[in-house]
DNA sequence: CGCTGTGAATTCATTCACAGCA
DNA sequence: TGCTGTGAATGAATTCACAGCG
């Protein structure tokens, strides 16, 4: 099935730095509709997208070739090709597992309703918040999670869990047939082939600006020496710089 | 100042790629240090961040020579390093802006107190939460934004607020001298040359794994008609597809 | 003419494979 | 011997620059 004519269309495979953009295409190209725009040129869409004027053609040119030379691209044609490419064409049912303060905000968030995905199901451990009302779902049991997802036909699952919990969730959720998802606990989950994992990670992202901010005020170490066997000499075996050390896991990522 | 001994530390620049895994790297250390693991390999610890270990030797020499031949990387060593080139050995001041669900979220996240990230402040503007006690801090209207980064030393801003309303609150953050700069609202915000921006965007993200998931299932458009022009025609003007177009932007990101 | 679409050139990232040191 | 550290090879992404079409 699928390819019927095969117009213009790139053969197989659109580059993953490209499918990580076409959303930012898309939310722009949004935005341009509500302006009651009708059709952009390659470079405003770029700016609107933050990125440049090549780039965003040599993207658009791997869905095939959706522009008009002198003119542009038409704004509502192109939606519909870029949301048809992403898949936001069907719906995805998604299952929010974790009910803490993360899981909450994600059930209430509106980007989740607003285009192709469809919040079914929250779950979460704590008896205290199993039953109770969130974003006009009822929060389940972890321990329905397989009939749950059996249920609804989740196909995409979103872990807001403690660290600790999240491999063994999502162990559960691959077994029940999820391919797709995710992570927001931190650790690096292990699945098999053919499971999709996405993860975001508040902490990395802040210690990747630290990172800029620390060279932007001029190297690493900022005053700390370089050497550091022999401080390590000054304190014993411990090892310790400016803080100990934390006790556990960088982060409890939210539970209820 | 800074580089006294130019050892046999990297001219110049880690690579992007590379600074993003660092914080991977760090926090499987960090599980090793915990279970009293003293010494690892390149092979184990990649495991441990789920990349392979050529990338992971790779990485760990821009930093410099730190492992031992025949033998692998002291754990505790490794964590101060790698600390210490992350910017990790001293404290970033964090605020707040936009105490929504996310935003609440955000503030009792024991990533941002547990390493290095201090949060010093909240802002909002809607009267009902300023004046509020969350996580320990009082919530400060956004009139006094300026005084507040001012007052704390404020290096990292952390945006959760509606869409409409980061770009201005970014470029009030800049204007007080703010550099780095972690976006939560779903804009593509324009900063000066200099300052730094981190976006985490959960429409995106599930986006990308609709992508993948679709192409599990074959092929994009699954049943849609791949010829647009001829439906238009039928629709009129509007050119709507299953769902009609959201109202507004994609996502509101939260707001209490 | 003004713009898209795209080969060619370049830069960046990953992987291979092994020399060299503990 | 067993590992790290790294040149060299490969592959992916970006950018350049312009041919070609509306």
């Amino acid at each position: 099935m699928t390819r019927r004519h095969n117009r213009t269309r790139a053969e197989r495979g659109i580059p993953e730095a490209t499918v990580a953009r076409l959303p930012v295409y898309l939310r722009a190209l949004h935005s341009l509709q509500e302006r009651g725009i009708a059709t952009v040129s390659s470079e405003e869409l770029a700016a609107a997208a933050g990125v440049n004027s090549a780039k965003l053609r040599k993207d658009l040119s791997h869905l095939g070739s959706y522009g008009t030379r002198g003119v542009g691209y038409e704004v509502d044609y192109l939606v519909y090709q870029i949301s048809r490419e992403l898949g936001l064409t069907q719906d995805w049912v998604v299952a929010i597992i974790g009910v803490g303060n993360l899981g909450r905000a994600l059930a209430g968030y509106g980007g989740f309703a607003s285009r192709g995905f469809r919040v079914a199901a929250l779950l979460d451990a704590d008896p205290a918040v199993v039953g109770a009302e969130i974003a006009g779902l009822t929060v389940r049991h972890i321990d329905e999670l397989e009939r749950v997802i059996a249920e609804h036909g989740v196909s995409i699952a979103v872990i807001a869990t403690p660290a600790a919990a999240a491999q063994a969730l999502c162990d559960r959720v691959v077994a029940a047939g999820v391919t797709s998802v995710l992570n927001f606990a931190p650790v690096v989950l292990a699945v098999p082939e053919g499971v999709e994992v996405r993860k975001v990670d508040l902490s990395i992202e802040l210690q990747i600006l630290a990172f800029h901010e620390q060279r932007k005020a001029g190297g690493p170490g900022d005053g700390a020496a370089d050497d550091w066997s022999e401080e390590l000499d000054e304190h014993g075996d411990g090892a310790r710089r400016e803080r100990p050390p934390g006790t556990s896991e960088y982060i409890e990522a939210v539970e209820a």
